[in-house]
DNA sequence: TTAACTCGTTGATATTTATCAAGAAAATTA
DNA sequence: TAATTTTCTTGATAAATATCAACGAGTTAA
């Protein structure tokens, strides 16, 4: 949990002994490669950090799986949006790689929230960050073409590019994988 | 502002005393229609709240308007995303109808906040209600069709359709007016 | 009231994108 | 290594969507 440990530290701030308390609420877990972290119909009740490895977030719609979200490490994984809701998943996230990740209950989650301001704030400053990237997500739906979009991936999520298998990322961005494959081309060659 | 702080009372779990404080940070303002509370570049450090009228944001693409967010009653209406991260907003919002809305500074607001830890668990869960929606949104970007993105709005959004005008919806939901129309068209005759 | 403007619709056409089918290249597994 | 599966590419065609142009109905403003 080290690495997690100094993220915590340097990039969000907290003082050594809040990231310990924080950490202590958390089990290591490892997922195999292929494995569901979380499948559609599972109750949200798990706050889930990856350590090591990277997973994607996808929905079935008339029997084609279509990406929603992909996590790499020091990422949060579990379905917010279901769980603020208090309804049922509807998200599947399976593991790319083989997975390290540390779990914790929500429970203890708003437990430690509401003990420990400093916690209270901190899961509000990563929430404005993961808010940040989906605005700016829609935003590119609305404003950009599949060709800036991808592109834009190109520039700002190398990580992306480069983990992850191409067909996965079209749908990701809206379009089919053959599309993708000429936009790539088009590229190429200009 | 009697109309907003009902709002805080009932269905942000505000009790009387904090509602009051909290509004007392605010100035009423009246917007004219058609002129901008916010233009492309200004400074974002005034948060408002829509109390009455409609507004639209937007940004200018190639020349031409394209809608990203309406604002109602209730609503926030500043660049969240561009004030967290510090830059120049990149947004217009323009009155649709008059407008009266209540504003406060940035920094009188995160005073509020750090004193009042009540104030801070309630930003928490206003911004928690709008990342549901802005996720949503994107989702439908990636799965729904744009059909089957005008009919959420239909169902889901009945102020949008009945208060804005159509060509600008179309530009929300990321196709032009002319195919809306014809959209509109096949539905009805269906 | 007339003139100008906004809004929605429709038709013709061009462009973009999806779908279907096949195969090559790369990675994984037996 | 051979076999299998996954991934990516390409071509042909179909479907979806944008663009351009025109028009009429409402609204707003002079």
């Amino acid at each position: 949990m080290n690495v997690y440990k100094d993220y915590l530290i340097s990039k969000l701030g907290m003082n050594n002994d809040d990231a310990d308390l924080f950490l202590s609420g958390f089990e290591e877990v490892i997922y195999k490669k292929g494995s569901f972290l979380q499948k559609e119909g599972d109750k949200c009740n798990v706050i889930r950090i990856i350590l090591e490895g990277c997973a994607r977030g996808f929905v079935v719609v008339n029997g084609k799986e279509i990406s929603t979200n992909f996590y790499f490490e020091n990422d949060h994984t579990y379905d917010y949006v279901n769980f603020l809701l208090n309804k049922k998943g509807t998200l599947n996230i399976k593991a790319l790689d083989t997975i390290r990740a540390i779990e914790m209950t929500i429970e203890a989650l708003e437990f430690l929230q509401s003990e420990v301001i400093g916690f209270h704030r901190m899961s509000f400053h990563m929430f404005k960050m993961n808010y940040i990237k989906t605005e700016n997500e829609r935003m590119n739906f609305i404003i950009k073409s599949p060709k800036e979009r991808y592109l834009n991936l190109v520039k700002n999520n190398k990580h992306i590019i480069s983990r992850i298998p191409q067909h996965q990322i079209a749908s990701y961005i809206g379009i089919s994988p053959e599309h993708l494959s000429r936009i790539r081309k088009e590229i190429s060659t200009s």
